[in-house]
DNA sequence: TAGATTGTTAATCGATTAACAATC
DNA sequence: TAGATTGTTAATCGATTAACAATC
């Protein structure tokens, strides 16, 4: 299993080479993505290794469109893949318009609320009562969902995603939620986000 | 220097610490304590011997006040700590009605963006035009900011807010912002998040 | 007291960095 | 060819885990 930390390099790699394929250029040497990432060049060539990319040629650097191909087959970014959303209040709104999803072929199918003054149709995204989060996740295949209801909730939504067969939740919810291992957990607490921040920032 | 990992555990101790209280506790074990938040009791007691937390007793664990001030020294949680959001989009927008920052005693003093429709004083936080940054990072001392603008324009704002004095910043922009290594960045790319939570799910 | 729990020291593990042969 | 760059192997560094003495 690779770490977390290669995984993430991976994908910011990922996003400078769009951005200089947007500038474009057609190659890059490890050099260049290292200093666009911040990263040395020779941990942007152990990371290529460890994934097995091999497509640099000595002296010639990588072409920017191979190593994108090589990162979409890791991410499977071959079809779309479908996400719940349950919660959809000021962080749930803002996901569910956020545009930068659709580019990395994520789509939010659908999403799920308490409050009936909430639940629509005629959204963008349909918004259901919780009570159809079975019914979506197995017409649609589901097996991704995002929480962004309040702490209070965050506990008994993510029971019922899991007795519903998801089997990865990113948590937007500050508190810890507890789950089988055999469910991945990925917690982002704002609040955190800028203590860890604001630390580091006072610390240096 | 602590390492990230070290400070995002304490944030995450300290929300499993204020649960427990919630809940009427007054001690814990670094058993408990691990438990509730993922890691092993000998991480929580190594962490705590880094930072100087020395206020467990044998046989009689810690008690959570004890802890929770000492969390609250570390984190400076004396007075409130103002910050600056540049960008009254979507997420911008969420971030701005966040509940959560207050309980962390973050602040939000002013947001700005550069179009004339959303800026207003009537909103619960004023909204400025963007020109108007370095007054009120003077006036309010603020050493933090935000970016929620789109991706074309995040360069932009980062040199300005540096060009200001701010000395740390949460980039919500999907792009790695360039910066003098003596101002902290904290990237929080919610695709990449997203995809990083798909790859461990269907990797597992 | 005996058993349980802390705080720390030592051992292990894994990630990053450095070095370098291969070669374009 | 000479110099530059890759891909990999070896060395280092640091984080996590294990062990254990101290002691409540």
């Amino acid at each position: 299993m690779y770490l977390k930390n290669n995984i993430r390099r991976l994908l910011v790699y990922r996003q400078c080479l769009i951005k200089f394929k947007e500038l474009g250029f057609e190659i890059v040497y490890s050099y260049n993505l290292g200093c666009e990432a911040n990263v040395s060049p020779e941990q942007v060539r152990k990371d290529f290794s460890k994934f097995e990319i091999k497509e640099g040629r000595r002296k010639a650097g990588y072409k920017i469109d191979h190593l994108l191909e090589s990162l979409d087959t890791i991410f499977k970014k071959d079809k779309d893949q479908n996400v719940i959303l349950v919660g959809m209040g000021n962080i749930g709104k803002a996901l569910s318009n956020y545009k930068g999803f659709a580019q990395h072929k994520i789509v939010i199918c659908a999403a799920f609320d308490i409050d009936p003054s909430k639940q629509t149709k005629s959204y963008k995204i349909p918004v259901y009562p919780v009570e159809n989060i079975s019914m979506i996740v197995k017409r649609h295949n589901v097996k991704i969902a995002i929480i962004a209801v309040p702490k209070s909730g965050a506990q008994e939504v993510c029971d019922r995603l899991i007795a519903n067969d998801i089997q990865g939740i990113i948590n937007f919810s500050p508190i810890n939620l507890k789950s089988p291992k055999n469910v991945y957990i990925n917690n982002i607490d704002l609040a955190n986000e800028m203590e860890s921040l604001i630390y580091f920032t006072l610390n240096k």
